[in-house]
DNA sequence: AAAAATACTTGGCATTACATAGTATTTTTT
DNA sequence: AAAAAATACTATGTAATGCCAAGTATTTTT
């Protein structure tokens, strides 16, 4: 019996998120593209959607954050549309982290008075015997 | 000059964000109430209005994973409404826990391959003399 | 030639953070 | 005692994102 307002709330947790994870990947790749990402992503352990993905690139595309080309594998096969970080997208890098940076630190002063309770709350998550 | 699309990126990396910092410091002190609820949150570095909140606390109210009632303090003063974990609150923020764990676990793995050119964003972020 | 795989697009829904304005009660000030 | 300020919560509307679902186009496989 799993509570459908948990699987919302897992859907709200990654807002912002997963588009920093992408451009996380693109720092690091210098380019990529949708499958490549997605890809990359659950290998990291994200499980996302198409549907998730492709607009998020065409938001940062429009926002001015990557630069974007189509490429033709040189073996052949399918056009894939290559997205790479831009200035604007480079700059804004840094100050993403240190906000995703400073959320974890609070979340951590958060949690720090109350080891108590939540390892409590963590155990109660293994079913007992 | 600061993107305005940065900013809009910061509010919706708190969603969701927000609502397990509220059931934690709701575990940890067993029961408390709007306004100190912010207090709380802002000594922890955690900028939140009123406006988002309360409509957050009644949220999670109409979930069914928080309980409340209206208190008047002891020595007079404005009545309160405390909020307290239900016992469904309780058996989600286990689960949330894990979920938030899994992301920060899924970004470092991100990261891990990508050190030096984080260290170059990072130290982009500082402005030159 | 048909089916499958690759790769991206588009439209609509539900949800949350935030701004803003408003209500009610208590305490402080004058 | 009346006015102002502080405390505490409510209510409304907007913008933005994750996700589902269905669709398009090209290439490879059968």
């Amino acid at each position: 019996m799993i509570d459908p307002a948990f699987e919302k709330w897992q859907s709200q947790l990654r807002k912002g998120f997963l588009e920093l994870c992408v451009l996380v990947i693109l720092e690091e790749r210098r380019q990529s593209y949708g499958l490549e990402l997605l890809h990359v992503l659950e290998q990291s352990g994200l499980d996302v959607r198409e549907g998730t993905l492709y607009p998020l690139l065409n938001r940062l595309h429009k926002s001015g954050w990557l630069e974007s080309n189509w490429e033709t594998p040189v073996d052949g096969g399918h056009p894939r549309r290559f997205y790479k970080l831009s200035a604007v997208g480079k700059n804004q890098l840094a100050p993403m982290l240190a906000t995703y940076q400073a959320n974890t630190a609070s979340f951590e002063r958060l949690v720090q008075g109350s080891l108590a309770s939540l390892s409590r709350a963590l155990e109660a998550q293994e079913t007992p015997p």
